[in-house]
DNA sequence: CACCCGATTATCT
DNA sequence: GATAATCGGGTGT
């Protein structure tokens, strides 16, 4: 089931929150055929607007941000050290000028071996984990900023979708610290990771470090 | 128009 | 762990 509108019209937090465990989803068109790639989204960060100087919002609107103050479930995609594009999704509540949820980390789950295509890697660990990582394995360029993510109707080629699989594995929590590669507004713990464990009795773990590397 | 710098990552050591 | 790669956007002249 995709996610609709009304779940991004909340505080950007709390969203960044719910996203962790949710689907997200990709068609690719690839030598035309079309291929679907999705991965569980495992890290989130959410950002404000007046209030968070860590915000591209935090100065008001421009060029580049202006899809932090457009409707809420719209993509933010932005180009960042000559290198990398980042996926946002526009999440705030309503009469909320800006805000979005950074998408940090996914888990692959279908289409690893296209993803593995688009990073040149075979290396499936780090295929997906890191904002720029995701996009590249995703092919989610500045063309996808401002695509609207809960049209159901225009958009068939990325949302984000409820984890319904039938052999859900997760049982997680959600752990929070602050946000990554930011100097400013450390008080504040708006990253959010998932937390698996392995038994009931084992304790809960990033669910990037069942896969890591020792 | 020039300058500065960044919500990163690959590729070394 | 350190550093280079790389370029668009913001800012100020």
């Amino acid at each position: 089931m995709r996610l609709e509108k009304s779940f991004f019209e909340d505080e950007t937090h709390r969203v960044a929150q719910s996203l962790i465990g949710k689907m997200l989803v990709r068609y690719v068109c690839f030598f035309g055929n079309y291929y679907r790639l999705s991965g569980i989204i495992t890290e989130t960060e959410a950002y404000g607007y007046k209030d968070d100087p860590a915000s591209h919002a935090f100065k008001g609107k421009t060029a580049r941000n202006q899809a932090m103050f457009g409707q809420v479930g719209i993509a933010y995609v932005y180009f960042i050290y000559g290198n990398h594009y980042c996926l946002n999704v526009v999440a705030k509540c309503r009469n909320e000028p800006a805000g979005a949820v950074l998408i940090r980390s996914v888990e692959p789950i279908e289409g690893i071996g296209l993803m593995k295509i688009f990073r040149r890697t075979n290396n499936v660990l780090d295929l997906t984990t890191g904002p720029g990582r995701l996009t590249q394995a995703l092919r989610i360029t500045k063309k996808h900023n401002t695509l609207d993510l809960v049209d159901n109707k225009n958009n068939k080629f990325l949302y984000i979708e409820e984890n319904d699989s039938p052999n859900k594995k997760y049982k997680f929590t959600v752990n929070r610290t602050a946000r990554i590669g930011i100097s400013i507004a450390m008080e504040r713990e708006w990253r959010y990771m998932m937390m698996v464990r392995t038994s009931l009795k084992s304790p809960f773990i990033p669910s990037s470090f069942l896969s890591r590397r020792s």
